[in-house]
DNA sequence: CGGTTCCTTGAGGATGATCAACGAGGGTGG
DNA sequence: CCACCCTCGTTGATCATCCTCAAGGAACCG
C-alpha cells in the first residue's frame, strides 16, 4: 500500500472509474497527477513504430504508478491502461509533493518505491540486453515468482498469456512459445493443457 | 551537485582514492556506501556469462551512484570501475539516510534523482527491445547529446570507442562499426578520421 | 619504430522474426 | 444442444540480420 487513502482523500484525491481497455495516461502526455489503484490493474506499455508493444509494468490493488515523471517535470515515457474494470484515486501534482513533504514515513515509502524499481529496471535493462529468449523468460518468470512471495520450491502457475510474456520480454509470441516448449523437455518449467507452471 | 561536501565531511565522510581500472564494489555485493565522484569517472556494468559487458551507466565528476540499493537492502546489482584515476567520498548507509532525513532540500534532491534514471532506465529497455541497431545508437547518441546540454543542431564529437558504444546498446563492436557507416552515409552522423561527430 | 589499442572488412553461420495456416477452448445466441 | 466466433496456442517454412571468427590496417604513444 503506498500512500493511506484516508490521507488522499483529505488532501482532496478524487477516486475515478475506468473499463477494461481504457487509456488513464498516453505516452508523451505531461504528468499531472499522482495514481494509487484501488481496485483493478494497470498495465505501463510503449510501442514502437512497428507496433510491437513493450510492457514496462502491470500493477495492482495497492500500487502506485506513473510517478516518476511527477518529479522531474518530464512527460510519460508510456501509456497507462487499465487492464480490467479499476478503480483508481488521483491526486494533483502539487498536493501529492506537498503530502510528500509533510508526512516523513510516506515520503520514505516513496523512496524505497523509486529505489525498487530503479533496482528492476536495472534488472531487465540487463536480462535483456542478453539476448537469449530462454535467459528472458527466465528472468521474467523469477522475477514474477518472487514478486509474488513464492519461494524457489513451489511451483506456481503463471495467469499470463504467451503474447504477454512476449510484451514483457520483447520476443514475438511464436519465440516465446518454441522457448517454453524447450524449457518443458528440459523441466525448466511444466506446461499442463496449455498452462504453464514455474 | 549531489550532496555538499562540507556536509558529508561533517557527518563523518572520507575520501578515497582508486586508480584507473580499480573495481569499487562489486555486482552482487551488499550496499553499505554512499558514493559521490569528487574527481574522475565511475562506469556501471554487468556481465553475463559469455563475457558480453552491459553498461548500466556512466558518472562522473560531482555524480552520486550506487544509491538504490541502500534504500531497500540489496545487493548491488552491477559492478563500480573507476574508468580513470578518481577520488570518491564513502559515506556508511546509516549516516546517508540519516543526512536525508535531515535535510530537506537534499531529500528532494535524492529524489529528483532517482526519478530520473527510472525515467532514463525507462527510455533504455524501450530502446534496447526495439533491437534494431541503427535505432539503440541513436538513442544513445541523442541522449548523450542531451546530457551534455547541447542543443540538436550543433554537432558534436562523441568521446567514446566503438567497444563502449557496443557496450552501451547491448551490441557487438562490429555491428556498430557497420552500422555507423551506414549511418555516415545517411548523414545521420559525422565520421572524420575514425573520429565521430552526432 | 615497436607495441598497443582501436577500427575495419569479409565470409559464414545461427537464430529470432515473419508469414501463413490451423487447432483448441470458451462463450454466446439461436 | 449446436453453430459460430473470438482469442489463444501451435507448427512449419523462409528470410533477414546480427553475431562470430579471422585477419589486417590505422592511429597513437613511449
Amino acid at each position: 500500500m503506498q500512500i493511506d487513502v484516508d490521507i488522499l482523500f483529505t488532501w482532496g484525491a478524487v477516486a475515478k472509474k475506468y473499463l477494461k481497455d481504457e487509456i488513464i495516461f498516453y505516452e508523451d502526455d505531461s504528468a499531472l497527477f499522482y495514481y494509487q489503484i484501488v481496485e483493478g490493474a494497470v498495465k505501463m506499455f510503449c510501442s514502437n513504430e512497428d507496433g510491437k508493444e513493450f510492457t514496462q509494468g502491470v500493477f495492482e490493488k495497492g500500487c502506485s504508478f506513473g510517478e516518476p515523471p511527477l518529479f522531474i517535470d518530464e512527460i510519460y515515457p508510456c501509456t497507462a491502461i487499465a487492464t480490467q474494470d479499476s478503480v483508481v484515486i488521483k491526486i494533483s501534482k502539487d498536493k501529492f509533493l506537498t503530502i510528500i513533504a509533510e508526512y516523513p514515513e510516506i515520503n520514505k515509502s516513496i523512496m524505497k518505491l523509486l529505489a525498487l524499481r530503479i533496482f528492476k529496471k536495472s534488472l531487465t535493462n540487463k536480462n535483456i540486453v542478453n539476448q537469449k529468449p530462454e535467459y528472458r523468460i527466465h528472468a521474467f518468470l523469477r522475477d514474477y515468482k518472487q514478486k509474488n512471495g513464492v519461494s524457489d520450491s513451489e511451483k506456481l502457475q503463471i495467469p499470463y498469456t504467451r503474447q504477454e510474456i512476449a510484451d514483457f520480454t520483447g520476443l514475438r509470441v511464436e519465440t516465446v512459445i518454441r522457448t517454453l516448449s524447450l524449457m518443458n523437455k528440459c523441466n525448466k518449467v511444466e506446461i499442463n493443457n496449455h498452462k504453464l507452471f514455474y
